[in-house]
DNA sequence: GGAATGCAGTGACCAAAGTCACCGGACTCA
DNA sequence: TGAGTCCGGTGACTTTGGTCACTGCATTCC
């Protein structure tokens, strides 16, 4: 339970404290879905461990905006929970994930009380700022090959290995495109050395 | 020079007049460009008067991200500047503006000192992230007609009027396409009976 | 063993949008 | 008045990506 203190050290003590004791701390399996559009919110999830996937979703496609990686928060929850506004996203967890949870009422009082609070909420806002720039980015100006290769990369990256254990259509969702299509152009990126498709998972080769 | 007081009533009037006496006041003609990617930011403007547009942009081609009215601010300059991070983004005035310069070092201590200025703040980045999310949802999902007569609709809300005087060409960059196709659409929006293209104009079509 | 299921591969096709080349009208300005 | 420039229109073509239909595996589960 000290991981708070640990993993917020700029935080004032008396401030984790109060944390502590208001959030409620929660394990959650991998995939549950933890936000959806149109839904009010009464608890800033915060997460100590685990990844959350955050989507835009239209009609039956779907888009990845970003991860909240541990001692990250999701900014749709801050203004849907502090101004009572619904949700434009959904959000769901990635793998087996620990939150905490802190009911917005108190949220309020912290942000009032804690002027440290303001700078990680900025921080998160800017975060995320970036991230949906970089993601318009991609969309409008990359060709499915390069952002299927960015996309692996990352991930690569941030698992630290170079074997995905990743489906077709798994992709495809999380891309905003079709199976078919990854299938496609995975093949080209294969044919051109980029990456190895084996029997139980794709092979992001090193530059 | 009261302006500031009437347009953020909700600011300590105190602030307000530390806004005031150190804020520069400057008057700038439409097409200056405010702001460049990769630039380091000493100032946070904020719109008092007039419109301003920022823009990602990528090897010869742009798109538009949104427009600051009045009594707005830039996200983008508020984590360039109290963060000294550079820009990812460019902004440039679409009609004569007027704004009010606030010089980081100061924007840096009335964080501090006055909450109320958070509000703001978060406020701002709320909005700025919502427009991100739309502008995702517009590009990824989308096809070039909706989107087209979604921006011209939006702008003839936000002048007031449904002749618009505008180039294709000038469309076409905002929308982070090429004039052509602005032109193919457009011919397309006038036969279904959307938009009628005068000599001089657009005429938005009211439903 | 056989049916059902999930996954990937693939060819054919289509639609949207980007590109190229070129035209002609309107306007300006020297 | 004639050259230059800006603007929009357009046909032809290409590329990209989305869709459809169908195949062949594995794996799983009765």
């Amino acid at each position: 339970m000290d991981a708070l203190h640990s993993k917020l050290p700029s935080l004032p003590l008396s401030l984790r404290e109060e944390i502590l004791t208001m959030g409620i701390r929660q394990a959650v399996p991998a995939g549950t879905e933890l936000l959806r559009e149109g839904q009010y919110v009464k608890v800033i999830p915060l997460v100590l461990d685990g990844l959350v996937k955050v989507f835009s979703r239209y009609e039956d496609r779907e888009l990845l905006l970003y991860y909240i990686e541990p001692v990250e928060s999701c900014v749709m929850s801050f203004s849907a929970g502090l101004w009572n506004l619904p949700s434009k996203v959904f959000a769901i967890t990635e793998e087996e994930s620990d939150l905490l949870l802190l009911p917005v009422q108190h949220v309020n009082e912290w942000v009032r009380k804690y002027p440290t609070l303001n700078q990680l909420f900025f921080g998160q806002f800017n975060k995320r700022y970036e991230d949906l720039l970089f993601t318009i980015h991609q969309v409008l100006f990359q060709r499915m090959d390069e952002r299927l290769l960015t996309y692996l990369r990352e991930r690569a990256d941030r698992l630290g290995t170079n074997l995905l254990d990743l489906r077709h259509h798994q992709i495809a969702r999380e891309l905003g495109t079709a199976r078919e299509v990854i299938s496609r152009v995975l093949k080209k990126l294969e044919q051109e050395k980029w990456v190895i498709q084996h029997q139980h998972g794709i092979e992001v080769v090193t530059r």
